[in-house]
DNA sequence: GATTAGCACTCTACCCTCGAGAGTGCTAAT
DNA sequence: ATTAGCACTCTCGAGGGTAGAGTGCTAATC
């Protein structure tokens, strides 16, 4: 429905305001020789994207504001998706190296790079696994009557819960116990279909319901389970000058409330969705602040087996592309390395 | 230097201002009948208490707001200190109770329950130990080639660290060195004055050194490793109301920068300390929207055994009396649970 | 028929003013 | 020592007026 024009012109009126969050006037597009064509010729361009809704003005004589249809047409035909830069590659990668000295689990590394390559808030789940399943289960003793119940889960999480016992016990009987339950059990679901429980002592008996407890939490909260970094980036963009935006904003993300802005659950799939603004499908539950945001999302991980989600949350003026190539990237790597370390 | 009712008027003061976040007008304080004198006799007291640095004017004609010096002598002299009612002594207890189903680490959870309780920003650290001990070690095969180095410090910390083999080996082969690392050097200091090192194969040997990097990292880090939970409400205040004060308050915080806005180390000591506003020592690297905000910070856990901090960070403005009591009840609690616990 | 120059029109952002209201400081009376 | 009274000061918000930016339209041009 648009010509060749008029969609390089939409392009140009994206690209500008993206960069100066600034409504864009016909004669800035005029300087940026571009188009050779004159002012005038642009408003009137600009007139019919604006009556086809890819374009808004925020008053009378002001300029051009792209809608969410514009960002949304931008985003599938005019954008050229660019790869990511050898050297943010390189970057990304080198970062990851971190991991190795684990201060912080990768997980949230992932979304610290991600953050700071994309300057906006970064999103990295947890990956989750259809059936979550136990590496490896081990007991340390603390005092006499209390042991910490370690659960090594597949792609390295720890989990862990505090015992305490009904007689004391020192760190060679509960090795003993852990070895023995390490054999019984390792590699089923969460010990659930298991050997027949009437062998188990009264200890172990306690663990294996440690361990069953620590997996329903597992199964139940362990999508939700996400690393938010960045937000020191969306707070310096003009769209939040406003304190009350800012507020709105960092209450929803605030702990707890995150995937209820942001239905990762329902975005994550093969390849990278990009939700704009009043798109977010969750928006009556999101809060009005959401609707000035856009969201990029990628899963990795092997479908199926185990997988999370990389998302990005910034304002609709975005640098969608390198967004887009970047989570596209991020997500690769993180694949990969599910695969390589993990199985 | 202050009469008995200059006293009684600055705790007034100070009361409804918290209260009202508005500057204390005389009448008002008048029509509160806790003082029989009439508006213009508190005038001239306000006027003294202006003198003598407890009391500010934002202008000429305006009504009467605490300064630091105000609030600091409202803290030291005026306010009676109340014990925590005995059903928030109950609710925060409970709350712990939750420790057993430890989704988050309780450090974690200390944050969000003192948080909810003094409607603030709380920050906690993890106990610090002079010299950090390793519990127990633990190798987790995820590969052929990668294995997964568990280690449980006191307190029941978990650190986790990623190896890759030379050789290929599968968990038994891990779990015989495990052990074997275990009876030689649990106990020891990160086992540096350890058993001789030409007795290790090159696969102990390797562990070891990631044990070594992993205690490098805890014993530089450590203290810094803090939980921060409860920006909403901090964001409610209305001395928040701009929002560039909300960015340079965010920015500061934003994980990182949270232990250059707190001296934390320096200021958890026996008891609970107060920092009101400019009295912050780090105040130069801490910025100006510290200038505005108080501290209370309490130790908890042994001293010079195992201690970290607990700490509430607001605006100036604050219900100190409530906010000190929680911080020591809290720093009990966590004291009693540290020993109970851990050794 | 498409493009463009010219121009009137509209709307915002900003500054200025001004009055109402709140609260003080001072003085004189109690 | 306290208080009533009053003049004074300062903020806050409403109103108004102007400069500037940018448009839409019309008529001229290619």
């Amino acid at each position: 429905m648009l010509t060749e024009r008029q969609s390089r012109i939409l392009a140009l009126v994206i690209s500008d305001y993206v960069e100066t969050a600034v409504p864009v006037a016909s004669q800035s597009l005029g300087r940026n020789d571009q188009i050779g064509v004159s002012p005038a010729t642009i408003r009137n361009e600009m007139a019919e994207l604006e009556a086809q809704g890819y374009l808004g003005q925020p008053h009378t004589s002001a300029g051009r504001v792209p809608t969410d249809k514009g960002y949304r047409f931008y985003v599938e035909r005019l954008m050229r998706e660019e790869a990511l830069p050898w050297e943010a590659q390189q970057t990304i990668r080198d970062q990851f190296q971190q991991i190795e000295s684990a201060q912080q689990t990768w997980v949230h590394l992932a979304a610290s790079i991600l953050a700071q390559a994309v300057e906006n808030v970064a999103v990295v789940t947890a990956p989750h696994t259809a059936a979550c399943r136990i590496k490896h289960l081990e007991l340390v003793s603390l005092q006499d009557h209390t042991a910490l119940l370690v659960l090594v889960l597949d792609q390295g999480r720890l989990k862990q819960q505090i015992l305490r016992l009904a007689a004391p016990r020192n760190q060679d009987e509960l090795s003993a116990v852990a070895a023995r339950l390490n054999h019984l059990f390792i590699g089923s679901s969460a010990g659930r279909a298991a050997a027949p429980e009437a062998e188990l002592t009264q200890l172990e008996r306690q663990v294996m319901d440690g361990v069953a407890e620590i997996m329903r939490a597992v199964d139940e909260g362990g999508f939700d389970e996400a690393y938010l970094e960045g937000l020191r980036h969306i707070l310096g963009q003009p769209e939040f000058a406003s304190s009350d935006r800012v507020r709105d904003l960092l209450e929803l993300l605030d702990q707890g409330n995150l995937t209820r802005a942001i239905p990762l659950r329902a975005l994550a799939r093969e390849g990278v969705t990009v939700v704009i603004g009043a798109e977010n499908p969750g928006l009556a539950q999101a809060g009005e602040a959401m609707r000035e945001c856009s969201v990029v999302v990628g899963a990795y991980g092997a479908p199926g087996v185990a997988s999370g989600a990389v998302a990005v949350l910034g304002p609709m003026r975005m640098r969608y592309s390198r967004t887009i190539s970047t989570v596209r990237y991020l997500a690769t790597v993180m694949s990969e390395l599910l695969s390589e370390y993990y199985e």
